[in-house]
DNA sequence: GGTTAGCACTCGGTACACTCGACTGCTACC
DNA sequence: GGTAGCAGTCGAGTGTACCGAGTGCTAACC
């Protein structure tokens, strides 16, 4: 562990980092405000936080700059972050406003977040939830496609197209959506349901098929995420090589998504550099925080930047906007 | 008008500009096919080439380089490209395998658009189908809430939550799916769609509300757009400046979208560097086509690139891909 | 007259030497 | 233990020289 005044050391390294994107050297940090030695002090920190590998120096005389651990201690002993006014108040504003859809929504907070931040800024959109049916309907569109619709108590509406039998009347479609809406109301749909039989096979066919499309889906699902601001990490490296290997990822959802949900499960709220487990993010770090429908778990939100981001607003900024979203999409 | 050999000149250094990225001197087009005179006379050509507009020296002592006009002539004057034997395979397969919904359709389209070309794809889906209504429903979530399902006759779900008022009663929705059932079946939905009243205004409410929320986001929707490959953007310029310049053009769907639709209005296929009529994309280069559903033009897609994209390249799969695309969309 | 070879010239890019300044590590002193 | 002072290091910036790619022009050539 750190005593006091390396960890102060520390910390005004971080800052003047982050601020300024240059190596700090020990004149620097000794006139900063809870640093009350002199430099030459200074100077024997850290090359003490160096052997211990809080910092690095990309040469020698020159100053310097923090490592992933340097980052992560900086994080690990952050008093809690307050959001400043202005941005409280966007946040505010943002969330007085919203309405509609709720994937519009989502949509819009990323991109709130991402104006907060002045990062990249990813929402993951809740998973299947696990709402129950309100309504399921087949509707025939050509001779032999349907679409089956459901509406889901949380308001979200699932849609699938189906292969139709030759030949499929009409009234063997309305005798399906009768059957589904008359044992599937108030229901949630698992991927092993299953409907008592009709009596009419051609029936109970349609209704198989309309079941299997709905929940047949979920196993590679990609899930919907919303991401803004990639325009802004091109400005947060200079190095091209970078931005590209960044914009790289940020266009493999998939990737996205699980990177996201990996950092949750692993109970962390920030990952910092190799700690996201994805090479060519080693220059980066991720803050990110679940949001809630009534109490539970249903999708993350988050910010991508440079590991030398500003963490307190990011954290702050995440955690606000996660809180209000909750809310938000609880009282719907 | 550019004689023979001038426009064979032309040819070979925008050909070999788009190879090398390199200004190309009169020695390598001298030694270009379809050039058969010495580097002398072809730097007479190019000072003539210069001094009409076509060409330009980045500085003196240096190769030639396109101009907007110079490449605008290289693409006037192109013959019918023909894409290579592997991304026509490539094509073909991606719609062999093609299936699923149009929205999916439609953003792995982009993604295929992406990987042929090597460039930044748009895809910009159907506007509001003139398709005609299959089924209307109106189904209620929470006391106060409830959601509008349209499904029209091209398979495609429109779906809108709108507010009850309090105590709406579940036998008055029914009544308003079924009046809404028993008049707007084949019908094309348009802003001023009236229905007949009930007799019952309560019901009459609750139909004009839903049919408000269908019609009456109409006006300022944001069409969507899927934007693939957005990171080929940093690797085709090596400018940050512009790389940064042109992925905020991309975040701004609106701005794409209507930049679509006005190159297309132009009765244009390529608009290169102003001819976009956005500054920060000076130097970029935009290829596009339409593609029709049944007859009827009924989306965008697109390249964007660096002026000096493989044009012949970018032609030929945007073409082909509009092509197949509108089959595929057209049988449904 | 159009084409070409030859030549003088221009100018960006690279290599190199040099300086400057921001650091550091170390040592001696308080 | 903390600090001042100093020698040393190294990157960044600058000036100079040189090289080579490429040009424009002129005179010769077919």
């Amino acid at each position: 562990m750190l005593d006091e005044r390396k960890s102060a050391i520390l910390r005004a390294v971080v800052e003047e980092y982050i601020d300024t994107a240059q190596p700090v050297g020990s004149g620097h940090v000794a006139s900063a405000p809870g640093v009350d030695v002199s430099s030459a002090t200074v100077r024997n920190e850290m090359a003490g936080l160096e052997a211990e590998g809080y910092l690095r120096q990309p040469h020698t005389s020159a100053g310097r700059v923090p490592t992933e651990k340097g980052y992560r201690f900086f994080v690990d002993h952050l008093r809690q972050p307050r959001l400043p006014g202005r941005s409280a108040e966007q946040v505010r504003d943002f969330f007085a406003r919203a309405h509609g859809e709720a994937e519009q929504m989502l949509s819009e907070t990323s991109r709130l977040l991402s104006n907060l931040t002045n990062l990249a800024s990813v929402v993951v959109a809740p998973g299947p939830a696990d709402a129950t049916l309100r309504s399921i309907q087949l509707v025939t569109i050509g001779a032999t496609a349907g679409v089956v619709v459901a509406v889901f108590s949380d308001g979200t509406v699932e849609k699938h197209t189906i292969e139709l039998p030759e030949g499929t009347g009409d009234e063997r479609v309305a005798a399906a959506t009768a059957h589904m809406t008359a044992h599937l109301g108030g229901v949630k749909l698992e991927a092993r349901t299953m409907l008592p039989a009709t009596g009419d096979a051609a029936t109970d066919d349609l209704v198989s098929r309309s079941l299997a499309a709905l929940t047949g889906h979920q196993p590679g699902d990609p899930e919907h995420v919303y991401v803004e601001g990639t325009a802004r990490m091109a400005q947060a490296f200079d190095a091209i090589e970078t931005v590209r290997a960044v914009l790289g990822i940020l266009e493999q959802q998939f990737v996205v998504v699980s990177l996201l949900r990996d950092v949750i499960d692993r109970g962390l709220h920030v990952a910092i550099g190799t700690e996201t487990g994805v090479a060519p993010l080693a220059e980066c770090a991720i803050v990110v925080a679940p949001y809630d429908i009534e109490g539970m778990r249903a999708g993350t939100i988050g910010v991508l930047g440079p590991t030398r981001m500003n963490y307190p607003q990011a954290l702050a900024a995440v955690a606000v906007v996660s809180d209000r979203l909750s809310d938000r999409l609880t009282e719907g």
